[in-house]
RNA sequence: GCACCCGUAGCUCAGCUGGAUAGAGCGCCGCCCUCCGAAGGCGGAGGCCAGAGGUUCGAAUCCUCUCGGGUGCGCCA
């Protein structure tokens, strides 16, 4: 249920019956009417614009039409007062037992209050981290975990088929880096001394897999030519690093439904047979590109190569998918990738990439759009830098020297609750202050604790209210006689509560988990300030002297908490039952 | 040079398919615990939404240009 939608849905039906009575036009679109919550409380729990965005087209005064909506909209038991304000604006007042309405409800359907049919089950693939197999998972790839997790919760919830998916990058030039990497750990691992030249990682994490090398070979691979060991070695690497990368994710909390692998492509003729689908289409041909603008590099000179016209999709120049030995560049096996997730199904492709790929996602869009003939929309959505910092010192991060912050790490100093939430309290798109020691303060400065707290403090209402006699299941809550919920303040924090299903629709139609976030710190904000005026007025307090006021305003309660932990739910954050 | 992202209070940032007097936290000033968790709350000061045009009933939001910051730019993925 999304009352917005309900008196949505009640607005455009009084206008369809003005129309059909002649007090306004036929056939007008309804489209760009809406129901929100206004600014500013004062002016009402809901304003419609319905009045302003036909008047124009009706070729009437907004007033003249809001006003006769107001008459129908008030005959609905559930609209109290309907004023026209402003330059048209119709604010809308529901009668008390409409908000007392929703704090039922949420106790009747828990923490699945919220969820929507808004995806009508459409398939949704959601592919997120895909980082290199080529080491540990670092903070940057932390982000675009969470954040690809907590988006594919929150299309789940708004009601889609979501697949969580990881592509493998095995097979590039980065894994044989890698392999050479663990040779050389491998010798180590005999007591050879060895020393990492440039092009080739030289993190200790790989140490241990050197270690396992010579376990499994012995000394067969000692003094031999990369042609003897690289394949064998590539492979022992990559999966390695993926059972890695696995517990990493694991130590997170985020579970892929699918790993693809890139290496997998090769050999099968997929790669083949989506470029071929290209070619039918007349979008690859051979040709020269011009040299890019401004600064040359050392090296340019102009070759003929294999291009896929991508420029008639969006693209700013075609892009080369075939290298001058032949081989294939690395966009092949990623046409070849989401031409396979076309295929499997899937009505929309999401991916989620780091912010450094940003130069990626048109030519990766044009493809996408040829390949599906448009009908399969890819969404990119890019996750800028996180920055790391402890006792007011950046935590900085070298590849080079192999020092970084890695997903471990992290997840160790904060735990993975915190973690999570921190990682959603900015946009993707805006780069992410993560200030260790600030996250982990108990106070109202930092987001994660102040949002727990509120979880917490109804679970200590609803402990003491134990001790007080009063049944606290949400059957009986559900049950209590929610007429004593008339205060203001309680039907503003019930109003706020009956926002939750409204925001996922909306959050999920724009793909910014983020918003439930600062939903849920909104939320909790609403849960302190009616906390503290029970402070000087007593009657506002949840434990009442009589066990019948008392179940209602726990009720009240209990709705915010069951809330806060759906929300939390998507975001993949445990909520706290008390504060330690 | 080109493309993408960004520019909102002193600082860090929200801002709904365009809506009313642009919000929050921090910092600053002043208040509130014989009371369910003060680990909290209330109030005050603080803004030309980078700038200039345009679109319209209405623009922080959409379009164009300028300035400023980040990222990327043919055989690395």
């Amino acid at each position: 249920m999304n009352l917005f939608s309900d008196i949505r849905a009640l607005t455009v039906d009084a206008l369809a019956d003005m129309a059909r009575d002649g007090i306004i036009p036929q056939g007008l679109s309804t489209d760009a009417v809406s129901v929100e919550p206004p600014r500013d409380p004062a002016h009402g729990d809901m304003a419609t614009n319905a009045a302003m965005v036909l008047a124009k087209p009706a070729k009437m005064k907004p007033r003249d039409i809001a006003e006769a909506l107001a008459e129908r909209l008030l005959a609905d038991p559930r609209v109290a007062v309907a004023d026209v304000a402003g330059p048209g604006f119709l604010n809308i007042r529901l009668d008390g037992a409409v908000w007392t309405g929703v704090v039922r409800t949420v106790l009747e359907t828990g923490v699945d209050f919220g969820r929507s049919d808004m995806g009508q089950g459409r398939k949704v693939n959601v592919e997120y981290v895909s980082a290199n197999p080529t080491g540990p998972l670092h903070v940057g790839h932390t982000r675009g975990a969470v954040f690809g997790d907590a988006l594919a919760s929150l299309l789940d919830f708004a009601g889609h088929a979501v697949t969580r998916e990881y592509y493998i990058n095995d097979g590039g030039a980065q894994v044989d880096v890698l392999a050479r990497s663990v040779y050389l750990r491998y010798l180590e691992a005999h007591g050879q001394d060895v020393d990492f030249p440039d092009g080739t990682y030289p993190g200790d994490y790989l140490k241990p897999v050197g270690e396992a090398l010579r376990a499994k070979v012995g000394d067969d691979y000692l003094g031999k030519g990369e042609q003897y060991w690289l394949e064998d070695v590539r492979n022992f690497s990559t999966d390695a690093m993926m059972d890695l990368i696995r517990a990493d994710l694991k130590m997170l909390g985020v579970e892929m439904d699918v790993f693809s692998s890139e290496k997998a492509l090769y050999g099968t003729g997929q790669i083949e047979g989506a470029i071929q689908s290209l070619k039918d289409k007349g979008l690859i041909y051979r040709g020269t590109l011009e040299p890019p603008k401004g600064k040359l590099p050392d090296d340019w000179e102009a070759r003929e190569q294999t291009l896929f016209r991508s420029t008639d999709y969006g693209d700013d120049v075609d892009r080369p998918i075939q290298k001058s030995d032949g081989g294939w560049t690395y966009f092949a096996p990623d046409i070849a990738y989401h031409f396979d997730k076309v295929n499997r199904g899937f009505d929309a492709l999401i991916d989620v990439f780091g912010a450094d790929h940003g130069g990626y996602v048109k030519r990766m869009k044009a493809a996408v759009a040829a390949l599906s003939d448009n009908a399969v929309p890819l969404d990119i959505k890019l996750t800028q830098l996180v920055k790391l910092t402890r006792g007011g010192e950046q935590l900085k991060m070298s590849k080079r020297a192999g020092t970084f912050v890695t997903l471990a790490d992290v997840v160790e100093m904060v735990g993975r609750d915190v973690t999570r939430f921190v990682m959603l309290t900015r946009k993707n798109d805006a780069p992410l202050d993560f200030d260790v020691d600030k996250v982990l303060e108990q106070s109202k400065d930092n987001p994660v604790f102040y949002v727990q707290y509120a979880h917490a403090r109804v679970c200590s209402v609803l402990r003491k209210a134990v001790d007080h006699g009063i049944n606290v299941s949400d059957a009986d809550l559900a049950a209590a006689d929610l007429s004593h919920l008339s205060h203001a303040s309680e039907q503003a924090l019930a109003a706020k509560v009956a926002e939750w299903p409204r925001l996922v629709e909306i959050a999920a139609r724009t793909h910014e988990p983020h918003r439930v976030a600062f939903y849920l710190y909104d939320l909790a904000s609403a849960l302190h300030a009616h906390w503290n005026r029970g402070n000087d007025d007593p009657s506002l307090r949840f434990i009442q002297d009589d066990v019948e006021t008392s179940s209602a305003k726990i009720a009240l309660a209990r709705s915010v908490a069951i809330v806060i932990a759906a929300g939390l739910r998507i975001l993949g954050v445990e909520p706290a039952e008390e504060m330690r």
